[in-house]
DNA sequence: TTGATGTGACTCGGGAGTAAGTTACCACGA
DNA sequence: TCGTGGTAACTTACTCCCGAGTCACATCAA
């Protein structure tokens, strides 16, 4: 109708807007840099592959993102938030031992579902330093939740060696992530799949089945 | 004569052998590069970097490994050998369940004394195309045998779901991990106290006492 | 003297970051 | 209903620096 589209370039576009709203364009690079981040870490990735993959040019991350470490620090900050606030919910319930590690695993694999980078974003070797900060706070809150739980345990055992306490927290993080590194490599498995998956595996490991949660 | 050497400088060393063979050379190249690799992943380490700590210059590392991707790939080998022998050989062992898995860890982790990142460098995430299938074939060695010990607790939890066991697989390579991390990141605990520490995080987790392990 | 060990000083490509321009949407007045 | 500016969205075409890889040469043990 308008006339202007009478000579329009049909394959070839060339600059200028093309009405996509800024707050929805930075959702959308968020998504797909924190896919690239997390797959091949913040060093090995480059902003021109971000780009691309987004289907944009490199200057307009600049121009929304300031620097590649501002891009890779909002990445951070959207995955931090999006699982302190599961998991601390799910802290907040009155579950404990095995049970409440099945909740928190059901609870993160919801939250996860269509983003799951947001977990191993976490792990990048090769952050910069001004993202260092920010991943120690984001880590050091998702610790003192999972040493609750693995307290817990260990107390039950009659083990109170902070330092058994300390590794075996890194036992249980490392035990989620890899938990979420299979998911991740099994796309088609729902959530909830995931969930009854890990309560299998949990009977198996500690000789009990647990109670199933509400699915 | 050389017109610019006038001026000697006496505590400066210039070019020229140092009388280190090359043998010996390579072994301390290959030890400083395995930890930096696996401190910062392959990207974001630098040639100039692992040259400066070892206290040599770059092209000697280019004159003895041909390129970056070389020293990784040799760094690679030497882990894998190193871990592969030493798994291989737990394996031949006539011991199951708990206690196979503990006599592997104590295994690893007296072969790892002192050269901590050969465990490390497999999980690295930007590692080159051409690592990849070294990487892999070495990863895959690995789980092979990490299956059969996994298969035997989930037949025994009468779980016979192959994706359960895959997934299992990676929890139990995952632990591993955090395990020897763990221990990195705390130096002066020797491999004997790592094996009786695990023995008690296994006996807390599975509620079992294990057989303790020859020491 | 010869060959192994070793280095300073380069080249060159790739990726971070930038300057300046281009296009489309959207008020607003006539 | 039509221009018409103003501005937000977007790009091309750069600069610049860092790091991989190389070359020619230096030193020393035998």
């Amino acid at each position: 109708m308008t006339s202007a589209t009478s000579a329009a370039p049909a394959s070839v576009r060339r600059s200028g807007t093309k009405g996509v709203a800024r707050a929805d364009r930075e959702q959308q690079i968020l998504d797909v840099a924190g896919r690239v981040f997390a797959e091949h870490g913040f060093t090995a990735t480059s902003v021109a592959d971000i780009a691309e993959r987004a289907g944009i040019s490199k200057p307009l991350i600049y121009n929304y993102f300031g620097s590649k470490e501002g891009l890779f620090e909002r990445c951070l900050q959207v995955a931090s938030e999006l699982l302190v606030a599961e998991i601390e919910r799910t802290a907040q319930l009155d579950v404990v031992g095995i049970d409440r590690a099945l909740a928190t695993l059901d609870g993160v694999f919801r939250v996860l579902a269509g983003r799951p980078w947001a977990w191993q974003i976490a792990d990048d070797a090769t952050a910069p330093e001004v993202g260092l900060a920010l991943l120690d706070s984001y880590r050091r809150r998702l610790e003192d939740i999972a040493v609750v739980g693995v307290g817990q345990l260990l107390t039950l055992a009659g083990d109170h060696d902070p330092l058994d306490l300390e590794a075996l927290t890194a036992v249980w993080s490392s035990v989620f992530s890899a938990l979420v590194a299979w998911w991740i490599e099994h796309p088609d498995v729902t959530p909830q799949e995931m969930t009854s998956r890990c309560g299998r595996l949990f009977g198996a490991v500690f000789g009990v089945v647990p109670a199933a949660p509400d699915a």
